[in-house]
DNA sequence: GTTAAAATGTAGCATTGGCTACAGAAAATC
DNA sequence: GATTTTCTGTAGCCAATGCTACATTTTAAC
């Protein structure tokens, strides 16, 4: 190193080591990844109920993309095991859809419920809790869970 | 719509409209896509104050990403104007990304803040805000802020 | 000042998730 | 039942974000 950077080097401010920033980026991106398949699971579980069936065209429209996108991302559901179809027919989610849409739908009710205890409006926490929902971890929703609970 | 799709249709459950799910999805897709930007921003301030310059190398290393996409998002930053770098020097911040930058820490510590307010564990709550920061409304926000206040 | 090590940058590849355009099947209409 | 409309699916494109491998430059060590 040289002298130059070893004096700028003495610094105040004190940074988290590199390998746990590191591992909490590592986090957030495979939640990202998730993300998608969990938003698809939790609308297909929702058209169903509604609708007994959630075809490709519906699906494209409530997430706002293409209905060529929908049945890309639809394949990968049904790669990874979450969803089943057949030509030409809607779209059904395996048990393991099931639950894990059991839980997305779960996970977002509180998170819009937290967020509208502390104080931010119901539109704005529908929005938000969108995003946020999938970046919220099983420990953080406990908490949240016993906050709702505790100010009732 | 053949007989039996409408039959099907007569349900009890209520949807958002499809046209207000989509806004919201959209939403939620441009702010991941802006996501990353915010990440390096905030790392290279972090980085430039303590050490006195970012370094692709460094900022790779805490991002847990190969130094080859590091430099590749740089380079999306340089796009952006949020940054700027000269060959073999380290990388800096416009007075744009100043800003960004500001902003996102601000918004990261209040993230912090509210879930450490609301029963979760410190540690818990620094992984979780990394993923929540970026999906949290300036509405939420004032929200937030405020319920910390009113609790003090 | 040479040489070795480390950092930086480039090239090329894979995957994901968008899109449009086209082809084929099913449903609705007449 | 023929025709038109709608839905479904495929193909091929693009941009973003990851990677490894290689080339080049800077920095450190001798």
């Amino acid at each position: 190193m040289s002298p130059k950077r070893a004096l700028i080097a003495q610094s105040s401010i004190e940074l988290p080591a590199a390998s746990v920033q590191a591992q909490r980026f590592e986090k957030t991106r495979l939640a990202q990844s998730t993300a998608l398949l969990e938003d698809y699971v939790e609308l297909i579980d929702d058209l169903v109920t509604s609708e007994g069936e959630a075809r490709p065209t519906d699906i494209a429209r409530r997430l706002g993309v293409s209905h060529a996108t929908a049945i890309k991302s639809i394949a990968r559901l049904k790669r990874e095991g979450l969803a089943t179809s057949k030509l030409y027919r809607g779209v059904f989610l395996t048990p393991e859809g099931q639950g894990l849409a059991a839980r997305v739908r779960a996970r977002h009710r509180l998170v819009v419920d937290l967020l509208v205890a502390v104080g931010v409006p119901q539109q704005c926490a529908e929005q938000d809790a969108e995003g946020i929902e999938h970046h919220v971890s099983d420990t953080a929703l406990a908490a949240f869970s016993r906050f709702l609970k505790s100010r009732t």
